[in-house]
DNA sequence: ATGAAAGCGCTAACAA
DNA sequence: TTGTTAGCGCTTTCAT
């Protein structure tokens, strides 16, 4: 009416122009509105909702973003390999992300060196995000490079500095050691380990927490092996392990290495529990039925992710409040069929 | 220099307006730079480039798209599982876009409910994506919508109708075939079958392939059991299926059905493959490592996925030309020591 | 509680 | 080959 342009042939789709036209107010009313600021009175709000509705009207995001400088999504490295706990994190942070409402953005990366990492951190950071989770556990190195938003690590420290840098942790320290503590108290006189590829912080983590379970016990330490999480790597492990008749208890760093174990070792004519114990790490619930079901230690990635992600909201949204404590996770030992006592018991 | 505005201490970041400056340009030739468009001397690129760089330019992607109605990303809709299957696709997806220079947007629904699809899409069609992979095994039902970019529908047929679908199979009906014609070819009078929940569409596919090999040597068909995709429902299948002697051959939907099939089949009593031989469908290498090895057919997820990009970009960048021909994926079996010629021969 | 005007940083259409 | 002029659709001041 006021302006002399009219809506074309009923082509392009409405803006936030049209729905303030229709329910009678201003484009910043409509605007208040879809942001659910305050001082809009009942009436006003109804009726730009029903507008909405009517016109089919769906916000501009990008223009939203130029507008006001954030874009309301978060964007997150994470590592291209298929696994369960990659699979599974990712699928927390998701949920997380979309249950406050917003975007998620997705950046793989082959492996954690910090070039890749660098390399998928400007790709997000072009793209606007407001937030950065990397749940690659990252491999030692420097990222040099101006983050200037929050960055979330989940399961590994800060690798790399960035305006803003949160920890969250999966508890993989009291779950190695809660691991290892199974096989002790199974009497097991130590616990071999093998480990994942030697550069990665979440070998570390988990190297850690067996080595100190080893120690509160005082019992002997043996040599850390490693694998590179694959099954294939596990059972290189085990036919190497199966000939060293002093090896009766082992913790895998990986489910999959696990598995790829014990069919090393049974291939060689140990049995497993009954000549050797394994326990996993990650708590993939279909290795219950496999023979014999796997002795596990479940990451809790819904935890860790919903945490994590609470966290960084937070530093988005109020900068310069305290963050909120962190909750540390559960520790959760699932005992079922690779471990018993040692066979002299 | 030549306006009144002096940059900021130091401040906030440099648009393309500074790097013009810098380079001596206009704002628009910086533009035709980063976007390659021809018709810009050598001499200006060079430039453009050096300024950007020194200036530690980064080209804000909403601005982009606000002004070109494009956002170079897609969005792709995936299934809140962490399965090996869905996992391996997102993978496979990411890469594919990346390559192509676009990023990812990811939602996930917790089931192929066309409620929550819509919800999904609705969210990616916000954000401004310019593609839209489906690569849930969507369930039946009509998701009313206004879908005005292309989709492409990876291992199912068009749930909906959007301005451009697109299809890329898996080739589900030939695995499944290959899977039960090498059960057959061991010797097997006939095959049973795991399926998948009854509403997928994945389910059908791969029901129709098993039926396909089991019609054309005259089989007889038993009836078709449903699983939910997971171990425990396998196992479930197990336990029922031991006390028929006449099942002596079990095709399964999902690797991990599988897995949980043997478990009931064993711990009833019935050997796996000598009495009972077992296929799997997915390829995830783990089960490899099992005893015994699983028998399975491998899912073209890398190459579905990058051939499924290539068809929606195409769709995307020149709506106008015809389509490239799709190339099917290859069908691979993997005979590992699940499967064995029956009990009687 | 509401509205008017002025941009956010880029690309599109046109002109030179 | 390059530059100029207008917006893209929203949110921000700052009035009212």
């Amino acid at each position: 009416m006021t302006t002399g342009l009219e809506r074309g042939a009923g082509s392009s789709a409405p803006r936030s122009e049209d729905v303030a036209r229709l329910a009678g107010v201003s484009r910043k009313t409509v605007s208040r509105v879809l942001n659910n600021e305050p001082y809009v009175s009942d009436e006003s709000r109804r009726r730009v909702l029903a507008a909405a509705e009517e016109l089919g009207y769906r916000l501009n995001h990008a223009a939203r973003a130029l507008a006001s400088g954030r874009t309301r999504s978060i964007g997150v490295v994470a590592l291209a390999t298929a696994g369960y706990g990659t699979a599974s994190l990712l699928v927390g942070i998701e949920q997380a992300v979309r249950d406050a409402g917003y975007a998620l953005r997705v950046v793989n990366t082959p492996d954690g060196d910090p070039q890749s990492i660098a390399g998928a951190l400007e790709s997000l950071l072009e793209q606007g995000v407001d937030g950065i989770v990397v749940s690659v556990p990252i491999v030692e190195g420097d990222v040099p490079l101006g983050v200037d938003v929050p960055v979330l690590f989940v399961g590994a420290p800060p690798a790399f500095t960035a305006a803003r840098t949160l920890t969250v942790g999966v508890g993989a320290h009291e779950l190695a050691r809660a691991a290892t503590e199974h096989l002790l108290d199974l009497g097991h006189s130590t616990v071999h380990h093998l480990a994942g590829p030697r550069r990665w912080y979440a070998t570390k983590d988990r190297i850690e927490g067996w080595r100190a379970a080893l120690a509160a016990r005082g019992a002997h330490e043996p040599p850390v092996l490693n694998g590179d999480w694959s099954a294939a790597s596990g059972y290189a492990a085990g036919l190497g392990l199966a000939s060293d008749r002093l090896v009766t208890a082992v913790f895998a760093a990986g489910d999959e290495m696990a598995i790829g174990l014990i069919h090393g070792l049974r291939e060689s004519g140990r049995r497993v529990p009954e000549d050797v114990s394994v326990v996993g790490f990650d708590g993939n619930p279909v290795f219950a039925y496999v023979t014999p079901p796997l002795t596990t230690v479940r990451q809790p990635f819904e935890a860790a992710s919903s945490e994590g992600i609470r966290l960084l909201l937070h530093a988005i949204e109020k900068p310069d409040t305290e963050l909120p404590p962190a909750n540390d996770p559960p520790v959760e030992l699932i005992v079922r069929g690779s471990t018993a006592p040692p066979p002299s018991l």
